[in-house]
RNA sequence: GGCGGGUUGCCCGAGCGGCCAAUGGGAGGGGACUGUAAAUCCCCCGGCUCUGCCUUCGAAGGUUCAAAUCCUUCACCCGCCA
């Protein structure tokens, strides 16, 4: 089961490094392991980035073992120097906490909590780190650390080559330390998840447990995603690729995974699809031959809107684009597949009595363009379109002819930017 | 605490009294070509009541007809010294 479970996640990709190879794959092999993978609430919500290892730890509990979602209260508040070249602004105390129920919240769609078996159990850092007092911190677990293999960490190392690093950020690696030997004393956990950027903290876990409790566990962890043109994974024009509906409508989620380049279409499908391996290499397969058709790239938002929004509004997004992107005879939809798809998108609602705003106002309204100049610029540059109509003239102002159903105006930037008014 | 260097638009980075909304690169946006893809080529990229006006060059004051550019104070960062 173990070995297997290893081999799939190889052929996924999900291997970037472990601790003693064969040992690891012993331990997984014998019994249930407990696991965990720390989140910080860094931000409101998780985003498509997390979700790589997010999916890895539930195929660890598909495979039979225990995972410990653990969401960083504590070092939320502390921030982790990897990955960055500058210094993190602390966060309240307040927001942190607010965050950390967001996150656990999302984090609880994606494990199983109740099966009897292997379920899931969440943490909280701060339950442990909290009590512990200063002096106690430096004394008990401080001092098994050497301030020299602190720094030759790669988190710390690169952050003194760019623009040095505070004492709060350097003390990170051990919380993180801490963490790891909490768990592994209270629960058993003896291995610990995380992206190759974690590779660091999580070995300074490792030597914590040996030094402390004389004790092995083990690390394993993830590449970071990369994408084929060197561009950042999980970002769009308009930021991250949220989770939470709020922050990133379901329909712009479908549409980020819709998006993606041939290039990368492989990847993502091994990275975060549950298909299995024959269905997976066929849709590959559909790439080479069929590209046109996008069927892996469909299968792929729809299976990711479907986890992470329900299967419900994935068919509506999925419905909703096909809608606004087929024919281009937006006339000919009826009213309600139409609405239904309009509702998808950023909207605008004008007074039947008021005269029309000229498009560029309206533009500017529905946020598909940061302005009024970004509107007129795109006008002038033939980038607007009004029901799927390219039209120019900054002053036009749409009539009661344009209404489609006599509500509707559908708004187009460029390509695949689109956004409704309502007459109402 | 002392001395020196720095803080420019989303990011990196020029500018060092008027010709600066500010060179260049990256990111981003639009068009053409396509497949809601990539690559390529062309164009754009502070805001607005848009042939002009307004607000930006860490913050606040000051000098000057005129300041991103000079002076003062403050904040933050970096280096060396204590």
């Amino acid at each position: 089961m173990s070995s297997e479970l290893f081999a799939d996640l190889e052929w996924r990709g999900l291997l970037a490094q472990t601790t003693d190879r064969d040992s690891l794959i012993k331990e997984l092999k014998s019994a249930p392991t407990k696991f965990y993978i720390g989140f910080d609430p860094t931000a409101p919500s998780l985003h498509v980035g997390n979700l790589v290892v997010i999916l890895v730890m539930r195929r660890f509990q598909l495979a039979g073992h225990l995972p410990i979602a653990l969401v960083g209260g504590a070092t939320g508040l502390v921030g982790d120097p990897s990955g960055r070249n500058e210094e993190r602004t602390l966060n309240d105390e307040s927001v942190v906490l607010e965050w950390v129920g967001n996150i656990k919240n999302q984090l609880s769609k994606f494990l199983d909590f109740d099966t009897k078996q292997n379920p899931a159990v969440m943490a909280n850092n701060l339950v442990w780190t909290k009590p512990v007092s200063a002096l106690e911190f430096l004394r008990d677990i401080g001092k098994h650390f050497s301030v020299n293999q602190m720094l030759a960490k790669d988190s710390v190392a690169s952050r003194l080559e760019s623009g040095g690093i505070s004492y709060t950020e350097f003390s990170y690696q051990v919380l993180q330390a801490f963490d790891y030997l909490e768990l592994y004393r209270r629960d058993n956990c003896k291995l610990q998840l995380g992206g190759s950027d974690q590779w660091g903290n999580i070995v300074a876990g490792l030597d914590l447990i040996r030094k402390v409790e004389g004790g092995s566990a083990h690390a394993f962890t993830i590449p970071l995603m990369a994408k084929s043109d060197g561009s950042k994974f999980g970002k769009t024009a308009g930021g991250s690729v949220w989770l939470d509906p709020e922050m990133t409508s379901p329909y712009a989620f479908y549409q980020f995974w819709f998006n993606t380049e041939d290039a990368d279409v492989e990847k993502y499908l091994k990275v975060f699809s549950f298909k299995d391996r024959s269905e997976i290499e066929r849709l590959i397969e559909t790439v080479k031959t069929n590209p046109g058709a996008r069927e892996a790239q469909r299968e792929l938002a729809r299976e990711l809107t479907s986890m992470v929004h329900g299967a419900d509004e994935s068919a509506k997004v999925e419905a909703a684009s096909s809608a606004l992107f087929g024919q281009g005879e937006l006339n000919l939809l009826d009213e309600k597949t139409l609405a239904a798809a309009l509702s998808q998108l950023p909207k605008v609602s004008i007074s039947k009595n008021e005269a029309f705003p000229t498009w560029v106002d309206l533009l500017a309204a529905t946020g598909v363009v940061d302005s009024k100049s970004a509107a007129r610029r795109i006008v002038k540059e033939n980038g607007a379109y009004l029901n799927n109509e390219k039209i120019s003239g900054e002053d036009f102002a749409p009539t009661k002819e344009h209404l489609i159903h006599g509500r509707f105006l559908v708004l187009r930037k460029g390509k695949r930017d689109l956004a409704s008014v309502e007459v109402i």
